[in-house]
Formats: C-alpha cells, sequence, structure tokens
DNA sequence: TATTTATCTAAGCAATTGCTTAGTATTGAA
DNA sequence: TTCAATACTAAGCAATTGCTTAGATAAATA
C-alpha cells in the first residue's frame, strides 16, 4: 500500500552523524542535515521527530560505529595493556579528516547538551563500556588486584578522554608523548 | 566632553565570561549577555563590536583570572611535582559551580569555535603557558634530563585537559583514581 | 483499475539569532 | 549657557533557527 522511503534511516543517519562530528550539535541546523542526508526536513522530521531525535540516533550510531571497528577487537584481543595503548593509537587515526583529528563525538557533545539527561545517559553509558573492557583486559595482569584494576580502569577512560580533546589542539608528538607515558605507569 | 560610562568594561566581560563558561559559546545569546552583563545591546557592541569580541574579551579575562588564582601560586611554588598536583585538585574546585565541575573555559570551547584562528591562538597560547610552568617545575628535580622533562610536560597538559572534560560526566571518584595514577611515577 | 496509505516536494510559519539605527540623555569644554 | 561628543533607551532590521502544512506522487492491495 504505502509508497516506499527512497532512503535507508541508517545511511543518512550515518551522514547526520559524521556532520555532527565534524560541526557540533550547536552549529548543525537542521538545513546542513537535509543537505549532508540528502533528504528533506519532512522525512528527516517523519523519520527522526526532531533535531534531538536525528542527534540521538546519531550518538547511538556513533557507538555501534566504533564498538564494530574498534573496541570489538580491543575486547577480543590478548596482548594485555599493549592493546590498549594500540587502541589510543588507532581511535587518533579514526578521528582523522582532513588532516585534522575531530575528537570522540560523544566528549564533543558533552559541553553543547547541558542538563539534557537522555544524551548524557547515552554518554555515561558508553564510558562505562569502555571502562569495563579495559577491566577485563588490566584483570589478564595477575600481578594487579581488582582495587588497582579498578583505579587503573578510571586513570585510562580519563586518559581517553584527555588524548580526544586534546588532539583537537595539540600536535601530534605532544599527544604521543603522552600516550606513551601514560602505559608507563601500568 | 563625552558622557561617562556607567559600567566598567572589565566587571561586565566578567560576567560575560562566567555566562560562556556556564553555557557555552553558540548557546550564549547576546540578550543573555545583555541581561548577565547588565547592560544592554548598544552597550555590548559599542564597547566589544560584536558578539565574537566579546567572547574574546572574556577568553582573555579568564586566562588573567585563572592565573592570578591560582597560576601565579604553582609558578612560585617549590613542592616539585607535588604542587602540580594540588593544581590539579585545586581547579577541579575553581570551576565548581552548584555542585557541578564546568570544566575549562578553553576546553570547552575548542569545539565551538572551529577555524576561528584568533579563538584558538589564544587558546593554545594558554596551554604553552601552563606547559612551560610544569617544565619549570619538573627540572627542579635533578634527576629529569630536558628530553624527559619535555615529554612528561605534555603528559601533564594532556591530563589537565583530560581532567577537564571528563570532570563534566564523571564522579569525583573516577577523577580523583585518575589524578593520584597520573601523578605515580613522575 | 480504483483506492488506500504512506512518501515526497516546496512553501511558509513563528520565534530567535546577531546586529543597527533613530532619538534622547548626559557630560565637559568653549 | 551653549554646543559638540559620547552613552544611553528602545524599537526594529534581515537572516536563520527548528518545525509544520498543503498538495502532488508513488506503491501495493482490493
Amino acid at each position: 500500500m504505502p509508497r516506499k522511503k527512497s532512503y535507508s534511516e541508517d545511511e543518512v543517519i550515518e551522514k547526520a552523524m559524521y556532520t555532527f562530528w565534524k560541526n557540533g550539535y550547536k552549529a548543525t541546523s537542521v538545513r546542513m542535515l537535509e543537505k549532508e542526508m540528502g533528504i528533506n526536513q519532512f522525512s528527516i522530521y517523519a523519520s527522526f521527530k526532531d533535531k534531538d531525535g536525528v542527534f540521538l540516533k546519531s550518538l547511538q550510531f556513533y557507538k555501534k560505529k566504533l564498538y564494530h571497528a574498534m573496541l570489538e577487537d580491543l575486547n577480543n584481543s590478548e596482548n594485555g595493556v599493549e592493546s590498549i595503548k594500540k587502541y589510543f593509537y588507532d581511535f587518533l587515526e579514526y578521528s582523522k579528516e582532513n588532516g585534522t583529528y575531530k575528537g570522540c563525538l560523544l566528549t564533543n557533545s558533552v559541553n553543547e547538551i547541558e542538563g539534557n539527561e537522555i544524551f548524557i545517559a547515552e554518554i555515561a553509558q558508553f564510558a562505562t563500556r569502555i571502562r569495563n573492557i579495559f577491566k577485563k583486559i588490566l584483570a589478564t595482569d595477575k600481578n594487579k588486584n581488582e582495587q588497582l584494576i579498578e583505579k587503573q580502569a578510571n586513570y585510562l577512560i580519563v586518559a581517553l578522554q584527555g588524548v580526544s580533546v586534546a588532539s583537537r589542539m595539540l600536535g601530534k608528538e605532544q599527544l604521543n608523548d603522552f600516550i606513551e607515558e601514560v602505559f608507563v605507569n601500568l
């Protein structure tokens, strides 16, 4: 009966996600979204309700995509702490576009979603997920007790966020120094 | 000849700075500014040219204020690395308002000023300044050679930025774990 | 083929954005 | 006191924001 959608929601959300990642939430207008997503405003609102709806789906898409691109491997890796270090470096490359680092969409967004509990929860949940992977890997070192693992996992997520923001204003060398130094401590 | 200004530019800029710090650049409208600064739009534009002008002055005010509030002491301290650690903790308290951490105005802004070289320079310059203070303090340890000092200074500025962003979404405990771990072997 | 149901185009809505302008008030020198 | 120079008030500007609506188009069932 109904007419067919001329677009895949997943495909247009991926494009929306990149737009938000590149420009930030507030700086991305619905006009920009319709251009980048390749569909018009009616379709955007019909599929995702409002701009916040597009953003929420974009956050979720980012999480899913990042997980499959990198975190899954990390989770299954057996190189211990060294694999976490590799993740830090790989993420930087992953976030690169036209020679500049875009940082992490989630970390970038924290400053723009002031008070929106849904977005905050979406972001915090992913941080917890990464932290759990770090804990699992840290635990493969039998010399570390539970308390130390907890501490070091907290250490690593904050460090990861540091890399993410710092990558937007510092150079490769300073980032490398940081990452190397971070893992001296583990 | 001229009529006197009924406000001090420094005073209204301080209020503007807090508004930007609390809400972010894009989320702060000129209407909000005129309300918070206590002067009307004409005066804002007469004194600071445009919204970007207010923001630039706010960034500069933030830098100056933070320097006199904390960095000056750090620069003159003789406690070595321990004083840097104290700075990490003190900054967190300094950034607190109504029970939540506001992060660092400069770090928060990085994501919103995409491509504006003036703002980027303003921010990067301050990072360099802090880095130099870190280097100076690290150098008081005679066991560290120049290369190590360089590396550890890079390590510390990225770590500081990590604390700043992470404070906006993680809890006190995780932040403490991070800071403690950062300074374990410096 | 006719009808139903949903998708599309494109025009337009009120509200908000950053900014300007016309007119009035206040100051201090001539 | 007069007058030029600046600061103020308040209204309003065009452009952009997020979002809606009316009407045309397409698809699958009856």
